[in-house]
RNA sequence: GUCCUGUUAGCUCAGCUGGUAGAGCACGUCACUUUUAAUGAUGUGGCCGAUGGUUCGAAUCCAUCACAGGACACCA
């Protein structure tokens, strides 16, 4: 049995003793008429009163017991709602004959959802309070919250059991309110430049628009398998091919790989194509978005990140090659050679897998020294065609693709490029993600036939990007795990013990 | 996937080289009409993550498993 524990059998009691009483422990005939915040606003000025208080006012206000303080014949509770924490003063003589002892003393606690009406006082310690002279019971908790002081620290618990993690700690609110909001002005932002925001699959037959393993499931009726997606990329393009010409997404992604500090399965992504543009285009809209985010979310422009601290008025943009070499430390004539890739990498101590080409070798290169020094934002631009299979080729320099991707305090946000739009590089570019799979690479490209057949009606000259949210959450709220910027994360289920005897 | 660390009361944590399991908060009872983690008195509360092993004796030592956190690998 869940309710088994003697604390909450305790506290079954007590809501019982309140029914039989007359008072039902899960009213719902609430009369609040103000939130916390709004009455800790209207109120500020009894502060100022002769007898700091003012009877002539009141307000009824609900909210969750956090603190209860009984002093005999008076007491002190600090309620919560989602706007605030109240402090309110009950008193037996304000309340009906015997409610106060009876009902209040014996059978309210910690946890409980209170209503209470009265006027506006300010207590001898200058805390603007509610002086109460009624008071109803909304729902009663029987199971006890964690530790008042210390809350509940314990990372399993909050992650598993995130309602406790939200009752007992406002700051984890906070960051869900800031990323409610990211996203909020994310949309906004991209719709008042005139994009649309569309829905596309989010079951694929084919797992296509990046490099990862997807999830599969099985659809019963057309007795074909299907995947998560693991980006909605190639949609969004056939979108540009049927003549929308800015369109956005923003949405999960699925991918069936590790989990760790920065990688959930499932994570969140917008991302926005833009026709007639290219990316410079995109970096240009970057910059702009991120000021919108910064100038409506109040954020300094000097961001602390743990022991860093990134200026969002420094963007900088540097090729890939020459990072390797400026960021890097990379000897230059190092970077441009296969073989002394390798003769440098292993210097170093990595091993790289046999049969890397170039392209694959330079990103190696930067993963390894460049990519955490990124600690201002940077574009990284120009990668190797090799490692981006939907980008579209520079028009000089051919084994360079016209891509960015944003780092910012050491990790992507962001990943650009003007699309490939020619249909036989795009197939031959598939063709070789083909083979790379045949050679072992299960996390190539797939072929997708008909985003190629959509490709060859015409998809007018584009732009497009991706953004993580997850990471840009992160970043924004300083936060240094992804789990703390999901309400819900990823996690393993516990096996229940004791369910032989209850079940049959 | 691999390695390291952790798992003790509802919560936060002690528990040495093996010898009857501890504190604070919470909860029960009593006192208290301006407290701020209220206070004072008093009491209840544990399959020491699970399963095996070593031992006269295991929360403690060993093995396996489960879950978590961190690091590495791969990815975004």
């Amino acid at each position: 049995m869940i309710f088994e524990n003697k604390y909450i059998q305790q506290r079954i009691e007590k809501a019982n003793t309140l029914k039989d009483a007359g008072y039902n422990p899960y009213a719902n005939d609430s009369k609040r008429n103000t939130t916390i915040e709004k009455y800790l606003n209207v109120n500020s000025d009894v502060a100022e009163m002769e007898n700091k208080r003012d009877e002539k006012r009141h307000y009824i206000v609900s909210g969750r017991i956090k603190f209860l303080r009984i002093m005999g014949k008076a007491s002190f509770v600090k309620i919560e709602d989602e706007s605030g924490m109240l402090q309110v003063y009950i008193t037996r003589d304000n309340l009906p004959e015997g409610f106060y002892n009876e009902i209040f003393k014996k059978n309210i606690e910690v946890g409980d959802i209170i209503e209470v009406g009265g006027f506006p006082f300010v207590t001898g310690k200058g805390e603007l309070s509610l002086h109460v002279d009624s008071f109803k019971l909304l729902t009663k908790a029987i199971s006890p919250l964690p530790e008042k002081f210390h809350g509940i620290t314990d990372k399993e618990i909050r992650y598993r059991k995130r309602y406790l993690d939200l009752i007992m700690n406002a700051e984890v609110r906070k960051t869900f309110q800031i990323r409610s909001r990211v996203i909020s002005l994310t949309r906004r932002f991209f719709e008042d430049k005139g994009f649309l925001e569309v829905e596309t699959p989010m079951m694929h037959p084919i797992a296509g628009g990046a490099n990862a393993k997807p999830f599969v499931t099985h659809h019963n009726a057309l007795g074909v398998d299907r995947y998560l997606r693991i980006a909605p990329e190639l949609y969004l393009k056939r979108l540009i091919v049927g003549g929308f010409e800015a369109v956005f997404e923003i949405n999960r992604n699925f991918r069936n790989e590790g989990m760790d500090a920065t990688h959930n399965p499932e994570f969140t992504s917008i991302e926005f194509y833009w026709a007639y543009k290219t990316y410079k285009d995109l970096i240009e809209i970057t910059k702009e978005y991120f000021q919108y985010l910064f100038e409506h979310l109040n954020l300094p422009t000097l961001l602390p990140y743990g022991d860093l601290e990134v200026n969002f008025a420094n963007f900088q943009e540097i090729p890939l090659i020459e990072s390797l070499t400026t960021v890097g430390g990379v000897p230059a004539d190092v970077t441009k050679d296969k073989e002394r890739i390798i003769a440098y990498l292993n210097e170093k101590g990595i091993t790289v897998k046999p049969g890397m080409n170039l392209g694959q070798l330079q990103g190696e290169l930067f993963d390894e020294f460049v990519e955490k020094k990124l600690i201002d934002p940077t574009f990284i631009t120009e990668y190797p065609v090799e490692i981006s299979p939907l980008a579209r080729r520079n028009d000089e320099h051919p084994e360079i693709t016209e891509r960015f991707e944003l780092f910012i305090a050491g990790r992507e946000i962001a990943n650009a490029f003007s699309e490939l739009n020619d249909p036989i590089d795009q197939l031959a570019r598939f063709e070789g993600q083909m083979a790379a799979k045949e050679s072992g690479d299960d996390e190539a490209h797939e072929m997708d036939s008909d985003f190629v057949e959509a490709l060859s009606y015409g998809m007018a000259p584009t732009a497009g990007q991706g953004i993580g949210i997850d990471r840009l959450v992160m970043l924004l709220t300083n936060e240094h795990s992804i789990r703390d910027v999901l309400l819900f994360p990823a996690m393993k289920p516990v096996q229940e013990e004791n369910t032989k005897e209850d079940e049959e």
